[in-house]
DNA sequence: GGTCAGGGTAGCC
DNA sequence: GGCTACCCTGAC
């Protein structure tokens, strides 16, 4: 059914869940705290529940169990696997990684179950222009806050509301302030302009995964509040560009104490991590911000 | 209650 | 391209 390693799929419908044994690369801490997603949060077991395209979903792993509740296998087929790039060989990837350098080596180590989610573009699109200059238990609180009102009610799940992300229309027809209503601060006119703009010009967001990562970044920046760090970002987690390597405070951090950095510009940074690591250089980075993020590395 | 920094961007040169 | 002004919020 997927490529990545595992020993065997038990589908119990019954009790909505499908548990994996032996899945390889695969830590549900690693995946959702890694930076790249903001609608998951972890529960008092250790579990996580989140919601993405529409559906409400409780991810854990016990030994080598990874379990998922509150789904069928019909949509563990048609989406999780999908959403979790299941078909991906980390371990190749991985492999590639660790032999660059020994910091990288070290990261790959440190976050070895992490997983580039296949988020919704749009979603991706607004959710890194609430990113800017902001910091990640905001933007998960305002995103939280922005379904709730503008988004659709989908399901209770373990006492807990879950509304879908709200679609380009609901942003277009809510005045600025109410939207700075939701703590967006001054990034209000930001989400406003994008979702008209979206709108006006009829544009599937995620046909960009079409296009080349250049065009891709490119058609990005040409949206309000979007430029290159936020560009790399969607790109990366909403458009599969993986080659884009998006250079924020904590990579930053990684060039000037790894690479020898100190004095480049983050353009430059940019470059040098695309050339370093090429085509793998979004995994590189979701490596390497991990790692640095999570042992407050440079602060 | 000031100061600081957070997954930066826009606008100007 | 590089530099600067600016942006809001919560934590200390």
């Amino acid at each position: 059914m997927f490529l990545e390693e595992h020993d065997e799929v038990i589908i119990d419908d019954e009790n909505r869940s499908i548990t994996i044994k032996g899945l390889k690369n695969f830590n549900p801490k690693h995946i959702f705290e890694c930076g790249q997603c903001f609608r998951w949060d972890p529960e008092e077991d250790g579990s996580y529940t989140g919601i993405a395209f529409g559906k409400v979903l409780n991810v854990s792993k016990v030994d080598d169990l990874v379990v998922f509740k509150n789904t069928n296998f019909e949509d563990f087929k048609n989406i999780w696997v999908e959403y979790f790039d299941l078909n991906r060989r980390y371990s190749e990837i991985k492999e590639m990684l660790s032999k660059k350098d020994k910091y990288l080596n070290e990261a790959v180590k440190f976050g070895d179950g992490i997983r580039i989610l296949k988020q919704d573009g749009w979603e991706m699109l607004i959710s890194f222009i609430i990113s800017a200059n902001n910091r990640i238990p905001m933007i998960k609180r305002v995103i939280d806050t922005l379904s709730k009102k503008y988004g659709v009610f989908v399901q209770n799940y373990n006492g807990k509301d879950f509304y879908s992300f709200p679609s380009p229309i609901a942003f277009a027809e809510t005045h600025m302030q109410e939207i700075r209503a939701c703590s967006t601060g001054f990034r209000d006119k930001y989400i406003k302009k994008t979702s008209e703009a979206v709108i006006l010009e009829d544009f599937e967001v995620n046909s960009l995964r079409e296009v080349s990562g250049d065009e891709c970044r490119k058609k990005l920046m040409s949206y309000s509040g979007v430029g290159a760090k936020v560009a790399d970002c969607i790109a990366l987690f909403g458009m599969q560009k993986y080659d884009s390597f998006p250079v924020d405070v904590w990579v930053k951090r990684v060039m000037q104490e790894f690479y020898n950095a100190q004095d480049m510009s983050l353009p430059k940074m940019r470059k040098f991590g695309v050339e370093l690591f090429g085509k793998d250089a979004g995994f590189a980075q979701q490596y390497l911000f991990y790692y640095v993020r999570e042992n407050q590395i440079g602060k």
